[in-house]
DNA sequence: AATGCGGGGAC
DNA sequence: GTCCCAGCATT
């Protein structure tokens, strides 16, 4: 199928991905937040130090709040420190509000009361990283400097296929790279309120609205089905361990002891192997309920199994020729199984994944 | 490279 | 309950 810009244009390239974003912030960008109107480097800068880790609806009141109570850098400089925090209470991560406070102030000190046009010295205010200054920079000022929040490390991992955690300063280098290389040349205003506008509403964490999307046609992950997937989250706490033993007995006709599980918990009722905290419980259990004619148990490999809430791993003890007592053949959640009966019975996967390997 | 910082929203 | 959010500073 033609795409449209094949056609008519002289330039056979596609709309620049800037250029797409731009058109599709000018049809379904947010244009009426608090700090775009009107749109100073004061009301720039406090947004985006209240947007950080802070989504946008909680933001706004206090936004308003705020800046009625101290409408200028100079304004915030001169208040107490008091003033300040009681104006951010209920919004979180207070360093922020301190930070801010003390900006204003090295702003009255060095910059005449108002925020420097500069990236290396808006970085050198407490509270403003490399993001932040770009989005200061280019929103306020119209200012050619990328930026990589939240929004834009989902949008960029997924359109160019990057795997990682972005957290990860390998993963963040490249797309800070990515970032920088996007920039439009004219509307970088507008350039950065639709990247933020557009992962925050398009291209969101769960369900992105892909058949709306203004840049599918060369998103890598849409291409190979890894929207679902990208970005990669942050690794998880490692989950506990467990370890238990598990007894395999087998008897010289090849059948194997199975035992049923507790009627709730992990497994409930189904088929498995009988289960033993430690190499003496195991022992005990076997001279409790087969005769094993004194025989020890063959070490087999470890069986490791994931739950949800915890890893398992499994150290199965084999205890060949073992022959069946008479109390055991009456007792309910015990039996011995043919090789041909473990088909029809219910057995935890990896359970009957080692009695297979072992009983072939 | 990993953590602390905070409260709220979405699921 | 979990995970994440318009991040940055500190260790």
């Amino acid at each position: 199928m033609a795409r449209p810009w094949s056609k008519s244009s002289v330039t056979p390239h596609p709309p620049a991905y800037a250029e797409r974003l731009l058109a599709w912030f000018d049809l379904h960008g947010r244009h009426d937040l608090p700090w775009q109107h009107p749109r100073t480097p004061y009301r720039v800068w406090l947004s985006e130090i209240m947007l950080q880790q802070t989504q946008v609806r909680v933001v706004a009141p206090y936004f308003e709040r705020f800046v009625a109570a101290l409408p200028s850098v100079r304004a915030l400089g001169e208040a107490r420190l008091d003033d300040v925090l009681a104006l951010w209470s209920g919004l979180g991560y207070y360093a922020r509000a301190r930070n801010l406070h003390a900006a204003a102030q090295r702003c009255i000190e060095l910059h005449g009361g108002e925020l420097p046009r500069d990236f290396d010295a808006l970085l050198a205010l407490p509270g403003i990283g490399r993001s932040t200054a770009g989005a200061i920079l280019s929103q306020a000022w119209g200012d050619r400097f990328p930026i990589l929040d939240g929004n834009v490390k989902r949008v960029l991992a997924r359109h160019h296929g990057i795997a990682g955690w972005p957290g990860t300063p390998a993963v963040e280098k490249q797309l800070w790279r990515i970032a920088g290389s996007l920039l439009p040349d004219a509307r970088m205003a507008d350039y950065t309120q639709a990247q933020m506008d557009f992962g925050a509403t398009l291209c969101t964490r769960h369900d992105p609205a892909c058949v709306r999307c203004p840049v599918q046609d060369d998103c890598v992950a849409l291409r190979e089905g890894r929207v679902g997937e990208l970005p990669t989250p942050k690794p998880g706490k490692p989950l506990p361990e467990r370890q238990c033993h598990v007894l395999l007995s087998t008897d010289t006709q090849g059948r194997v002891l199975l035992q049923r599980r507790p009627p709730t918990g992990i497994w409930a009722a189904l088929w498995s192997l009988p289960e033993a905290d430690s190499h003496a419980d195991a022992q005990a259990w076997i001279d409790a309920h087969v005769d094993a004619h004194g025989t020890n148990a063959r070490t087999l490999g470890a069986i490791a199994h994931g739950f949800t809430h915890y890893r398992l791993t499994m150290l199965p003890l084999h205890w060949r020729g073992v022959a069946p007592r008479n109390a055991v053949r009456d007792a309910a959640d015990l039996r011995w199984v043919s090789r041909d009966e473990l088909q029809s019975l219910g057995i935890p996967a990896p359970i009957r994944k080692l009695l297979e390997a072992d009983l072939s």
